[in-house]
DNA sequence: AAAACCACTTACCTTGGGGTGAGCGCTTAC
DNA sequence: GTAAGCGCTCACCCCAAGGTAAGTGGTTTT
């Protein structure tokens, strides 16, 4: 992923950790439990294996999750939300709230047009 | 722009009204004060004036921020946020804070390496 | 022996957001 | 009379994010 010179401001960096497709979902699904890849390949129709990976590799580089494999005959790799990761969710919050206000003015628009 | 589906999901539904470039800029300089659309040009270096408009039309129509005609001879048209807009602002207010923080730890590690 | 699951990687291609530069109709300054 | 400012629009191009499909090296099920 391509940064933005954040230049000072935290939205922008911010938006350097959550740009991407899938992220926010995987961090969703990786707070409620730990997945393991294939999981998430179930549980996010529509990735591809390639972008999963490759946002899993960011997100464990950014400090949002954690990379765990597992010794045993066949492989097994979790993966987890860090407690920084969970500070994200928290603080996308709000930003989520406001977002089901503009869902429903946009439906309301839908509705006389 | 193009819409993602939002199936409930008050994130990807702010994301809509969000994404794209300059939007956040633009919402933060109309918030601080009315400005005219080259007084956005100068004080947003290295939007494109095709960019610009574009972006304005859709949070115009988003209901994020409002647009004046001023009659007179010469042309003078104004952009200013609307209650809706401000209240995006307070809602980003959050993932700029955690932000920051990400960017403390980006910089942390830029350190060491 | 074949197929299927595991967690990936690699080469190739498509898509669309955003930049470039020119033009438009009008007015005011030099 | 010409240049510069105002607020745009339009045609064209670029590039990186993300999708597709195949392959890898292992194990386990049938």
């Amino acid at each position: 992923m391509k940064r933005l010179e954040t230049d000072e401001c935290g939205f922008a960096s911010a938006l350097n950790a959550i740009s991407g497709k899938w992220k926010m979902g995987i961090l969703w699904e990786v707070t409620l439990r730990p997945r393991r890849f294939g999981e998430l390949r179930r549980l996010l129709p529509g990735v591809s294996e390639k972008v999963l990976a490759q946002q899993l590799r960011e997100m464990e580089a950014d400090d949002l999750i954690r990379r765990e494999v597992f010794p045993g005959a066949v492989q097994k790799v979790e993966y987890s939300a860090t407690d920084f990761g969970r500070s994200l969710n928290e603080a996308v919050d709000a930003l989520s709230r406001w977002g089901k206000a503009f869902e429903k003015r946009q439906e309301r628009k839908a509705m006389v047009a």
